[in-house]
RNA sequence: GACCCGGUAGCUCAACUGGUAGAGCAGCGGACUUUUAAUCCGCAGGUCGUGGGUUCGACGCCCACCCGGGUCACCA
């Protein structure tokens, strides 16, 4: 950025950066030794009130609030911890490093060293015996006036709101808003907590391609990518279920995988390209046993992450309760759609679609019609915990036909808050019977259906040496943590969710 | 993709039925050796998202476009 570029602010920290370093000090340090972090040093300090000194401390942060008084400087620094009030009197520091303290800015990074004390009002504050430079901040961060609360909580007056800066400079936002970052502490307690559960049932926990030369095991369009090595094309994965089904055959009994997933589809308050999916397999398990798994894991990471039973939709604290419900899909589409699936014809479908406000799908095969009509008349009403259970067949290219009606596929997807969270069935594992559903599917792709599952000849070698019966479910991480963080949007879960290039 | 809302100083926001852009905080200068949304005095800071158009005159009206948010449609 040329000088003419930037703002009267930057050039005013320009200049001071240039004085500090007239005063021959190196505004950007290599390191500082620290004995507490903010909060420590204010529980080093205690509740004393004999107005002793309490013990030296070297702490370091960013200054997120200055007050000068002429010969003092009252300033704030904080840390992952939490703020700290700091000191700086002309007589305690000298001239010299007192004038340093006129050359800070809000933002810079600055390490101090000196005993804690306690102020006429009250608060614990180190007196500042040395104070180092660590990083001159030339670029002023968007921080407000703000004040703690008697809780100990920090109040904004003004703060970064425009959630266009937010996302873009996710950075500034983490900077300025402590907050922010316990959302995506908490994301990183729900992995962990999830890969415990597994761990403790035995799963093993691999790592399968992203790079692909062929996609499959969900509908969805892929990112294409080229492969310059092979002068080929190649996809981002859109699901790892194929090649956890491989890993069955070979004989991990359990296994799981925590891998980014990418679909080639619009975005919005529940969909980023790239999202965080856990997909687990267990051999000789069915739906049923899956169903039993997923209850336990929500349950568990919730639990674990947030010490309560308590998701939170759009803001709705939303308690776990008892047995979750389990209906059939059917039973769902008659219910809020009016319509008996075993008995409507496409028409029917079409007209029930449309009288919800949609529009059909023009050209749509039957699966698609029915699909569409379920998220239309049915998704939104499945606020509390439900599983879905039993799909039609035609929907589920990758499950077995359930016991006793063909028609059906065991299959169930988890809704909490009016979305899909989980999706599990009983793994086809005939390999005949694979390979006729995906040649089905084939065939929807050349009728024009883009998000048909592809035909996978090395997948079904793989069932050709024999895959147990197995039960397997996929679960949306960031709308897991969405659910336990209560936050609103899966942007707010993604630490850089995806935009338009500015 | 459709519709609705928004984009003004570093941040948060004003600006009436069209009259030539303002405040708080941040910044700069000064005063102030226990303040904490410090206070007091002074100063500076803007291609009003972009490009056209209407008008004597546009931040405000019209058109197109860009970016974001929301709702709907589709994938988790």
């Amino acid at each position: 950025m040329s000088a003419d570029e930037r703002s009267f602010v930057e050039e005013a920290r320009r200049e001071k950066l240039d004085a500090v370093r007239a005063r021959g000090i190196a505004p950007f340090a290599y390191r500082f030794e620290r004995s507490h972090t903010a909060a420590e040093a204010l529980a080093a300090y205690g509740d004393r009130t004999d107005g002793a000194d309490g013990p030296a401390v070297a702490v370091a942060g960013r200054l997120v609030a200055l007050r000068g008084h002429g010969k003092t400087t009252f300033a704030h620094l904080a840390d992952p911890s939490g703020r700290l009030q700091l000191y700086c009197k002309l007589d305690v520091l000298g001239e010299d490093a007192y004038a340093l303290v006129g050359l800070l800015d809000l933002g810079d990074h600055v390490g101090v060293r000196g005993p804690l004390f306690r102020t006429r009002t009250g608060e614990v504050t180190v007196r500042v015996e040395q104070l180092e430079l660590l990083a001159k901040a030339l670029r002023p961060l968007p921080l407000g006036k703000a004040a703690a609360k008697e809780d100990g909580s920090v109040e904004h007056f003004s703060e970064l709101s425009d959630p266009e800066q937010r996302y873009r400079q996710r950075y500034a936002d983490l900077a300025v808003h402590p907050e922010r970052r316990e959302t995506f502490a908490k994301r990183a307690a729900v992995v962990r907590a999830v890969r415990a559960f597994l761990d403790g049932r035995g799963y093993l926990e691999v790592e399968t391609p992203i790079l692909q030369p062929l996609y499959g095991g969900a509908s969805a369009r892929p990112f294409v990518t080229r492969y310059r090595a092979l002068d080929a094309d190649f996809y981002l994965r859109i699901a790892d279920e194929l090649y956890l089904k491989r890993l069955i055959v070979g004989g991990i009994d359990r296994v799981y995988e925590i891998g980014k997933d990418f679909r080639n589809e619009g975005m919005d308050r529940l969909h980023n390209p790239e999202f965080t999916m856990l997909e687990c397999y267990q051999a000789y398990a069915d739906y049923g046993d899956m169903l039993a798994l997923t209850e336990a894991l929500v349950r568990e990471v919730t639990e674990r992450v947030t010490g309560g039973v308590e998701l939170h939709v759009r803001g709705t604290p939303l308690p776990l309760g008892p047995a979750w419900r389990r209906a059939p899909f059917l039973e769902l589409v008659a219910e809020h759609g009016g319509v008996d699936l075993r008995q409507a014809d496409d028409p029917r479908l079409r007209q029930a679609i449309a009288a919800r406000g949609a529009e059909p799908e023009e050209g749509a095969a039957r699966g698609r019609l029915i699909d569409q009509l379920f998220k239309v008349a049915v998704e939104s009403h499945l606020v509390a915990p439900t599983f879905v259970v039993d799909y039609p067949i035609e929907l589920s290219p990758l499950a077995k036909p359930k016991r006793g009606d063909p028609a059906l596929a065991e299959r169930f997807e988890l809704f909490i808050g009016g979305a899909e969270l989980a999706n599990a069935f009983s793994e086809l594992n005939d390999p005949d019977d694979q390979r006729a559903r995906l040649t089905a599917q084939t065939a929807l792709r050349a009728a024009g259906d883009d998000e048909a599952q592809t035909l996978d000849e090395d997948f079904l070698r793989a069932l050709e040496y024999g895959m147990p019966p197995t039960g397997g479910m996929g679960l949306g991480i960031d709308r897991l943590t969405m659910l336990i963080t209560g936050e609103r949007s899966i942007r707010d879960v993604v630490l850089f969710p995806a935009l338009r290039p500015e």
